[in-house]
DNA sequence: CAGTTCGTTCAATTTGCACTGAACAGATAG
DNA sequence: CTATCTGTTCAGTGCAAATTGAACGAACTG
């Protein structure tokens, strides 16, 4: 236990430096605009800034957070290899400090994350074609309908199969 | 009107083929990933999939929604050039239909959307430089957190710097 | 000039999701 | 074994964003 213990929800008993504390702003805005909680950015921004590896009990404190949301966004950016967990002998707390090479964390995220959705996407592609034909087959749709559909979903694997050509090359050089 | 009008807030009066429906429920799936309304999201897939345009009230209908949100969903969709209006000559309604290339409306994004934060961004970094010298000059940090976090800043300027080089790159490709 | 037919805007409601406190489970120490 | 310290899970709460109905304004029509 610390020595300070006064505040309860204020953000922390000891303000964060402003430097440290606009990061913690920015992360956390950007993690908004991707759809992700907000407190999820706000520990990555803390912990970008951080000398030492932080518990989440450090975590919490210093963002004004519960345990509960620091634990859920802790794993969420251990998720994506964000951060990483690392611990100190002699001591059963989880700390926590980011995944130091940005390039390892967005090629994991391509690897484990983007590459399976565009696979997935590949799948379903072929699947929307095979309902397509289907729906002509029923006559649940005209001839005309299924032509402009056929070339508009071919648009969509073109444009996949492009991506699909490019990734690899931008994967290499970050 | 149309003669048959029972459906209040079924999805429409005469229900989709099953492939424009699949085609549908993927697009709201992904924007909603995204981050955005998923109205917006059925929108763009069902006029994916339509030979002719549509108006605002087949729009709604068709997917059961308020006129309300088919016109600010429309609105989204041509601020991110994913559709367009097209008028037909002596009628008054709006219609609405994809922008047929793909290559075209990643681009315009790229240019109007992704390329601005991404200055922005750059900008923002140097801001965080400088709030890092200047807690290091009130005593706020120690030398040691000031260099740790110089060298992370600087990290994500040169992974910027390579994004930057390699987008355009990608941009003539798609 | 009324009377329609559009699209948009706005207040109010609903929905969904982040966040929390408390209960829980695992591990360690005494 | 009991007591304590850790992180996680879960039902409940609150808030922000999406959606809607109704009012509005603009553009035609007769």
């Amino acid at each position: 236990m610390s020595s300070a213990s006064k505040a309860s929800t204020a953000p922390s008993s000891q303000a964060l430096p402003r430097s440290r504390f606009e990061m913690v702003e920015v992360t956390a805005r950007l993690c908004q605009r991707l759809g992700m909680p907000k407190s999820t950015g706000q520990i990555y921004g803390l912990l970008f800034l951080s000398v030492h590896p932080l518990s989440l009990e450090e975590i919490a404190e210093a963002l004004g957070l519960s345990k509960a949301s620091a634990s859920t966004g802790t794993r969420h950016l251990i998720g994506w290899h964000a951060i990483r967990q690392v611990w100190k002998p002699g001591d059963r707390k989880d700390y926590y400090e980011v995944q130091a090479d940005l390039g390892d964390v967005l090629r994991a995220n391509y690897l484990g994350f983007f590459k399976p959705k565009l696979d997935a996407a590949s799948r379903k592609l072929v699947v929307l074609q095979e309902l397509l034909d289907a729906d002509l087959q029923s006559g649940a749709i005209q001839n005309e309908e299924h032509t402009v559909g056929r070339e508009r979903l071919q648009s969509i694997a073109r444009m996949h199969s492009r991506i699909q050509k490019v990734l690899p090359f931008a994967e290499k050089l970050l």
